[in-house]
RNA sequence: GGCGCUAUGGUGUAAGCGGUUAACACGCCGCCCUCUCAAGGCGGAGACUAGGGGUUCGAAUCCCCUUAGCGCUACCA
C-alpha cells in the first residue's frame, strides 16, 4: 500500500554505516562470513564504516566461546570492523524503554497469554494443516486492567499491534519490490516476559541507534523485514536500505549444514586454506563483478569491483572443488617467504619445524616451499609434501616402490653407480646432477627415465615430485647419496 | 497448510535498454610440454536458458500458468 521511504544511498549527508550482526549460537558459518564480507566490501567501497554487533539476546543459546570464535574467524579472513563489538545483552534497558514507549503510543500492548498454551494451540493448528496466528486476545484488554495486572507483577510479553488489513510494500536493493499482506503477520512479540527483546525489536532499535544506513544480511530475513519496517514507522524513523543476500546451499541444494561437510570458517582454516583465497572464493558465491573473466581478486581489487548490484537473487551451491582450486591458485602465487611463515603451525604439527626456519632467510625452508607451492592445494598438503625434504624419515609409497624400483633388477647396480657419480661431483647443482645422471644412462644404455624415476622414489618415497634435479639440489648431496645407497635394499 | 522469493551445462556466474554460433571459471575427457606429478598451453564433451503458454518480425531477457528448490510463518536469530 504505502511504499516505504528509505535512506537515499547517494545522499552526501549520510555516510554509509553498515553492520555485521551475528548471533553467537554457533561458530562463524560460511554464510555469515560471506555476509560479513559483503558488508565489509561495501563499507570499504563507499568509504563507510562497518559496525560489529553481537546479537546475544537468546540467553539460552548464546555463549562467550562462540563470540571469540566468530571474532577469530573475521580476523582470519581479514575483515576488520570500525566499531564494536557491541553486545545486545548490554543494551537490555534500552529495548524495554522503547517497548514501553510503543505501549504509550498505542503501538504495542502487554500480553498475558501463557506461552505454553499459545504454543500448543499453534501446534494443533499446524497438525491440522491450518494457519494460525495469535488472535490478539490481549490487544483489546482495557488499559486499566492491563495496568493492574502489570502492577501485580503478572508476567507479560509485549506485542506489537499489526494493522488488521492492508499490505506493505518495500524495495529491497537486490530483490526489488516485496509486498506482504498484513493478514500474514501476527501481533509479534517485542519483549519476552523475562524482559529480553526479540530479534525484531533489538535489531530495529540498534540499527536506529547505530545510524545504520544499509542492512545487508541473509535472505532468510527477507520475509520478516515488513515487521521491522512497521517498527521503524511506529518509531517515526526512516528505514535503512535493505539488501538481502541469497543463501548458500549444500551440494543437494538444501540449506548448507554439517552433513554437507564443513560449515564453519574455522574448519576451512584447519583444512589449510589461505584466508585470501577463501575470501576470494566466498566473494564469488552469489556475487559477480559483471562482464569480466577475472576470478582472482586481491582485497583491493575486490573492493574496487564490488557493488550491491552484482549480487545475485538466487541461492548458490557451495562448491568445495572450486574453493580448492582457488586456494591452489593463491598458494602458487604467494611469495615464498609469506607462505613459509604461514606454514609454521603445519610443520610443527608434523614435527618438521626447525628453529632455523624462523630466521630471516631460512634458505632451506624457502627452497622447499618454492619447489612445492605450485602443486599444493592447501597448507596441509604443502606441509605433508615437504616431509622428505626436511626430514630423513619419510614414508615409502608401495605402488611407487614397485613401479620405479623393485621391478627393475638392473637398478641394483645402477643405483649405487649413480650414487657414486653424484658423490664425486665437486659442484652439486641442476646442471651437474643432470649431466651426471644422463651420462650414466647413456653409458649403460638405459633410458634416463629409468634412473630418474628410481631416484625419485628412492629420494622421496613418492612417485610424483617436482623435477628430479630440483629435488636433488634441495635435499643436498650427502643425503641424496645416502638415500640412493639405502634404496638398493628395495630392489628385487 | 499459508505467504514470499528464485529458476542459464553437474557447480559458480556472463550475456547494459529483447536481435550473440548462449561466454568464462571449477570439475570431467583428450593432446602438447615432459623424468613423474602439478602448473601452464591447446582442444573436446556437457545448456533446445526448469516445463507450458502468450506479447513481438524477433524472447535467456517482458507477461501469465505449472513445477521444483529455498526461505519465512516462535516469548530463535
Amino acid at each position: 500500500m504505502s511504499s516505504e521511504q528509505q535512506v537515499d544511498p547517494t545522499s552526501p549527508t549520510r555516510p554509509v554505516r553498515v553492520r555485521f550482526a551475528p548471533s553467537p549460537t554457533g561458530y562463524l558459518h560460511v554464510g555469515g562470513a560471506r555476509t560479513a564480507l559483503f558488508n565489509w566490501l561495501f563499507a570499504r567501497k563507499t568509504g563507510g564504516r562497518l559496525i560489529l554487533r553481537i546479537e546475544d539476546t537468546d540467553l539460552e543459546r548464546s555463549s562467550e566461546t562462540m563470540v571469540t570464535g566468530i571474532l577469530d574467524g573475521l580476523e582470519w579472513l581479514g575483515l576488520g570492523w570500525d566499531e564494536g563489538p557491541y553486545f545486545q545483552s548490554e543494551r537490555l534497558t534500552r529495548y524495554s524503554e522503547v517497548a514501553a514507549r510503543l505501549i504509550e503510543r498505542g503501538e504495542a500492548y502487554p500480553c498475558f497469554c501463557a506461552p505454553g498454551e499459545l504454543a500448543s494451540r499453534r501446534a494443533e493448528a499446524t497438525d491440522r494443516k491450518q494457519t494460525w496466528k495469535y488472535e490478539g486476545i490481549c490487544r483489546s484488554l482495557p488499559r486499566a486492567e492491563a495496568a493492574a495486572r502489570l502492577a501485580s507483577a503478572e508476567p507479560a510479553a509485549i506485542r506489537f499491534k499489526v494493522p488488521a488489513s492492508g499490505s506493505l510494500t518495500f524495495t529491497d536493493h537486490i530483490f526489488s519490490r516485496i509486498t506482504t499482506g498484513y493478514e500474514q503477520i501476527e501481533d509479534f512479540v517485542l519483549l519476552r516476559s523475562d524482559g529480553h527483546p526479540t530479534y525484531h525489536l533489538s535489531v530495529v532499535v540498534d540499527d536506529i541507534d547505530m545510524g545504520i544506513t544499509h542492512v545487508i544480511r541473509g535472505a532468510d530475513h527477507l520475509p520478516n523485514t515488513p515487521k521491522q519496517i512497521l517498527l521503524y514507522r511506529a518509531l517515526e524513523q526512516q528505514s535503512p536500505i535493505f539488501a538481502h543476500v541469497p543463501l548458500i546451499l549444500g551440494r543437494d541444494k538444501s540449506r548448507l549444514s554439517k552433513r554437507h561437510g564443513a560449515t564453519s570458517v574455522t574448519a576451512y582454516r584447519e583444512m589449510g586454506f589461505l584466508p585470501e583465497a577463501f575470501r576470494n572464493f566466498l566473494a564469488l558465491l552469489g556475487w559477480s563483478p559483471g562482464n569480466t573473466d577475472q576470478e582472482i581478486f586481491g582485497a583491493g581489487e575486490l573492493i574496487e569491483a564490488f557493488s550491491l548490484e552484482g549480487i545475485s537473487r538466487s541461492n548458490a551451491v557451495f562448491n568445495l572443488e572450486k574453493a580448492m582450486w582457488m586456494n591452489a591458485q593463491y598458494m602458487a602465487r604467494s611469495p615464498t617467504a609469506v607462505l613459509s611463515r604461514e606454514l609454521e603451525p603445519w610443520l610443527r604439527e608434523r614435527g618438521l619445524w626447525e628453529p632455523e626456519f624462523a630466521a630471516e632467510g631460512a634458505a632451506r625452508l624457502h627452497a622447499v616451499v618454492d619447489l612445492l607451492k605450485s602443486r599444493a592445494r592447501s597448507l596441509a598438503d604443502l606441509a605433508s609434501a615437504a616431509r622428505p625434504y626436511l626430514s630423513p624419515s619419510f614414508e615409502l609409497e608401495p605402488a611407487a616402490v614397485e613401479k620405479n624400483l623393485r621391478r627393475h633388477e638392473q637398478l641394483k647396480v645402477l643405483i649405487p653407480e649413480l650414487a657414486d657419480r653424484l658423490a664425486g661431483l665437486s659442484s652439486f647443482d641442476l646442471t651437474t646432477t643432470e649431466a651426471a645422471l644422463r651420462e650414466l644412462a647413456d653409458e649403460r644404455g638405459v633410458k634416463a627415465g629409468l634412473l630418474i624415476n628410481a631416484a625419485r622414489t628412492a629420494l622421496t618415497g613418492s612417485g610424483a615430485t617436482p623435477g628430479i634435479f630440483d629435488v636433488m639440489v634441495c635435499i643436498g648431496k650427502p643425503e641424496v647419496v645416502r638415500r640412493l645407497r639405502d634404496a638398493v635394499r628395495l630392489i628385487a
